[in-house]
DNA sequence: ACCTCCTTGGAGAGCGCTCTCCAAAGACTC
DNA sequence: GAGTCTTTGGAGAGCGCTCTCCAAGGAGGT
């Protein structure tokens, strides 16, 4: 048996097609009697809408594509936790609105191509793009084909376009202090890769707030935001400056790999070196010890840009919008 | 400028709709100078179909949902890293063959009907459900909306339905194979839920392999898949037996969890005690000692997954396949 | 030269829905 | 009680695409 069409259940009812619709979709008013008759209808014949027709013609499709641009490497973006903090944000704001996310990754041109495509072809209304990288294109190609767009992280060139960020430099101040505060006299930083605007956000205000407390100079290793790359980044501060003894790393992944490094070494964390991360993810509760971190809060961040991009659907004249987020200290056992 | 239809590229290149069709979907001959025009017009006006209309009459969206149904809580499933770990290995397939995933939680009863009524009206082509708990009622559900489904781990009840798992009870085998190998005389197990399949079959194949090694009984403390709830098992296991030296712990969280306990009583592990850990994902690595681990390959299995969807939505009169992948001992350092 | 077969383009009928318009009928005003 | 306004249901025109059918023309066989 074919799905049932409106025009079955319309049938069956005894009215017409406009009235089956309006009881189904709750426009304008229906005689209480027949909108009973039309619900029993539906029920007797198992009637679905169907989403295509309905999309064709409302030009909306209750989805909305969340797109992860990791730079290098494929689908292993989700091993890092941030990625999954980002999508239980982005969900968890979702379904209050009956909205779906379909995930997508921008990692090459070919597949950037591809995002503007599903887009373009109305398969979502808008688009939830989470990138690091400051030369990404996707937000100007997006921009230019008229999707309504939400940025994780402000734009690598200024454009109108929404965003929610994280104040990096504040968190780095923050970092700073901490450090500042336990009596470091030699401190160190872990940086992410400096293409990304929040890797060069966060070490301008640690180094900053190190400056205006008479540290003129900090040593800096890039790292990559793995934990691997973190244990290297380490390894090369520690060969530099051995008298190093509090550190910034610029994510909790990285603070887990220098905290290795510096056990390796027999320091004690924090006796002989103090350790400060960044984010507060998953990361930062298994090492040992705990890691000190500067908190981003990714959900709620995550949650407001599905919400702002909501927002931005239901009135498309609306302006582009900005909402940052305050960082927070979280003392644990590293610093 | 409203966006270009299929009619406005065939006025332009002066064929008809059909001709035009042709072109962009590659289905018939069509003679090479008028697919040339057609391009040249499609190019001229920016034309992209509209995935509704396609997909209105052909019954196809080109996605998929993935399911997670995580029974208790909410989004926060993401922060264990096996759905990240799923999510990778779905979307590096799906990529391949242009399908895209879209992301839905069924946590509640509420939600689970909203997985049922997204398929049924066509919002995705097939379900990939991935579910932990056997009493899981999405499997007959959607079956019995007659939506192509895939599951990630055999269903609590035989019922005719596609999916892929892990021989468990061999992971558990050779956890105890391990333990045994390396002398334990006295061995314990924390278990993760015990109303979930494969948490059953890891035990009864760790019980039965020890068993036949001269362990009759052995002493279990359920977990809850979390580091925290392999930290109190694994408290509980040191009050009543004191005199342990072997733990399988049945997944890395979990094993993380029973490493700190251990650390924090002075006991060395793998020294003192050892422990074996169950998937190989990422805390495995991140722990100290890194963990002996029983590895799931999650990423490829959640691929085949797909790709069993993938055919079954290419020919619907297939009969269900399953798929059993075989675990490995990983050996690092814990045991 | 006639007939058949194959290739290729066009016409047009939907796919299932929403929504604008219109008409009918009841509720008002004065 | 006539005219006006306000409900509420039905008719029907699309939304943009695919795909079946048909016709035209060229190739090949006899």
């Amino acid at each position: 048996m074919a799905t049932p069409t409106l025009e079955d259940v319309a049938r069956l009812a005894g009215v017409s097609r406009a009235t089956v619709s309006r009881v189904v979709n709750g426009t304008r008013n229906v005689d209480p009697d027949l909108q009973e008759t039309v619900r029993n209808a539906i029920e007797q014949t198992g009637y679905t809408p169907n989403h295509a027709a309905r999309s064709l013609v409302t030009r909306r499709t209750g989805t909305v594509a969340l797109v992860i641009s990791g730079a290098g490497g494929g689908s292993d973006v989700f091993v890092d936790p941030f990625f999954g903090r980002v999508t239980a944000g982005v969900v968890d704001f979702l379904r209050t609105r009956g909205v779906h996310p379909v995930l997508m990754l921008a990692d090459t041109d070919r597949t950037r191509v591809d995002v503007v495509e599903f887009l373009r072809q109305g398969s979502a209304d808008g688009a939830l793009l989470v990138t690091t990288h400051a030369a990404e294109s996707l937000p100007e190609r997006l921009l230019a084909a008229g999707v309504p767009t939400v940025l994780y992280a402000r734009p690598g060139r200024p454009m109108p376009v929404s965003y929610v960020d994280l104040d990096h430099q504040a968190g780095g101040r923050l970092a700073a202090a901490r450090l500042v505060e336990l009596g470091c006299t030699s401190v160190g930083a872990i940086s992410g890769p400096l293409d990304v605007l929040a890797s060069q956000d966060r070490l301008t205000g640690f180094r900053d707030a190190m400056a205006r407390n008479g540290f003129p100079y900090v040593p800096v290793a890039e790292g990559g935001f793995t934990a691997a790359s973190g244990h290297a980044a380490m390894g090369r501060l520690l060969v530099e400056h051995p008298e190093v003894d509090g550190v910034f790393a610029a994510n909790d992944l990285m603070a887990q790999g220098a905290v290795d490094v510096l056990l390796e070494h027999g320091l004690r964390v924090p006796q002989d070196v103090a350790v400060v991360g960044f984010d507060d993810s998953a990361p930062a509760l298994a090492c040992r010890p705990q890691l000190t971190t500067v908190r981003q809060p990714v959900e709620a961040m995550a949650a407001k840009m599905a919400e702002v991009l909501i927002t931005s659907l239901e009135d498309p004249e609306q302006r582009p919008i900005s909402v940052i987020f305050e960082p927070e200290l979280v003392i644990r056992a590293s610093a």
